[in-house]
DNA sequence: TCCTTCTGTCACCGATCGGTGACATGTGGT
DNA sequence: ACCACATGTCACCGATCGGTGACAGAAGGA
């Protein structure tokens, strides 16, 4: 909200990079706080104290901004595995609690997530794909060399897990709750997470 | 040019009662079709065949249409739960699946669902609480006079698993799967049932 | 120096948005 | 008959949307 000025005519930093670069934060900051509604090339270029002629200019369209900013927002976690130890349910909840973290400080990946409910669009499949690959990549290290329980479909009670941690982090974003369960303060969020713990324990073993 | 059309401007049903029902059904459609995005005084009047402007007379504005088109879907279920016998988790169940299968095949839920976690207005807020309240009503009905496992939080659980299954119809809305589960056919969906059963029963106990 | 290319700025277009005033027409009361 | 009112229709407004053409100035090679 500080910054840009323009009274004369030609005053500009001339280097494109960097004006790329600040149309990629620009489009982070909008999402952030708009979300994907009111997402448009005037409130980016406004938003970047550029002119929206140069997102088309330089990125051929909003699709293609968009999907380099999505780019750069690949690298969620990994800090979450520093120290693999333990058994595989506690590894796995020790990286469920680190992602849960993670997502519930970070309003652009939330907007992303309630965007990919709402909408279809080919550049939003582009970045799920990205980070369901970056998940794939992720998950040989939590598991190790050690099996699941017999009996349990591992992907889908993980799948179900992980849906229910995004679901509840928007609605908590958003309604601040979900079914009678308030999810305002870190109290509340902490039931929550024990609530997750003890199905991830009743399931993987209590260990 | 002074004086030109003015002709045959009368051919309408002039019955207020339909014109508002008209409008209510013409948001659903408008809803189910396009989602949140797109939902305007102009695409609901064009879809109703009526003109805009008896939406703001009528209803007093596009909140006040919603909030009565809200009204209307108040009564999702209350069948799933015609027979309340066997034990709690078996009755939590079979109200989870049955839900589970009115979601699915309810666009209109589905988007209004999905607008919950992008948006936060006053309007989304009150029909939130009215489909929570419903579902406060219907949990006695399940419970009975059964008491949930100790060391269980059954609101925090039970919370989760709706959670997850309403993110995971939304995902299979629109982008088929979610965190390499694949949510497609009718076994994509089986598969999962049988994750979220297998969590019932973990935590329930296993009858 | 001249010329070309790149970066940035601005004005403008057509379409569409939410919202309203003016008006034609039907309906019911007296 | 007349009149008051409710219903429906249409044209129009200002704002904003995505998108583009025209132009000014800076950089760099010859």
């Amino acid at each position: 909200m500080p910054d840009r000025k323009k009274a004369p005519p030609a005053k500009a930093t001339r280097d494109r990079e960097a004006t790329e670069q600040r149309f990629i934060e620009a489009a982070a900051r909008v999402i952030a706080r708009d979300g994907a509604a009111g997402l448009g090339v005037n409130a980016i270029a406004a938003e970047a104290g550029a002119d929206k002629k140069l997102i088309y200019r330089y990125f051929g369209g909003l699709d293609r901004l968009l999907e380099a900013m999505g780019a750069n927002t690949a690298l969620w976690l990994g800090h979450a595995l520093s120290a693999p130890q333990g058994s595989y349910g506690e590894r796995l909840t020790r990286v469920f609690l680190a992602y849960a973290d993670n997502l519930r400080s970070d309003p652009v990946l939330q907007k992303l997530l309630a965007w990919e409910l709402a909408s279809s669009s080919d550049t939003l499949r582009r970045i799920d794909a990205a980070r369901s690959k970056a998940m794939y990549m992720l998950m040989p290290k939590v598991r190790g060399d050690e099996k699941p329980p017999e009996g349990v479909d591992a992907p889908a009670v993980n799948a179900i897990l992980l849906a229910a941690l995004h679901y509840m982090t928007l609605r908590g974003a958003t309604m601040g709750g979900f079914s009678g369960l308030s999810l305002k303060t870190e109290a509340d969020w902490q039931r929550a997470m024990s609530a997750f713990k003890g199905l991830l324990e009743r399931t993987y073993g209590n260990d």
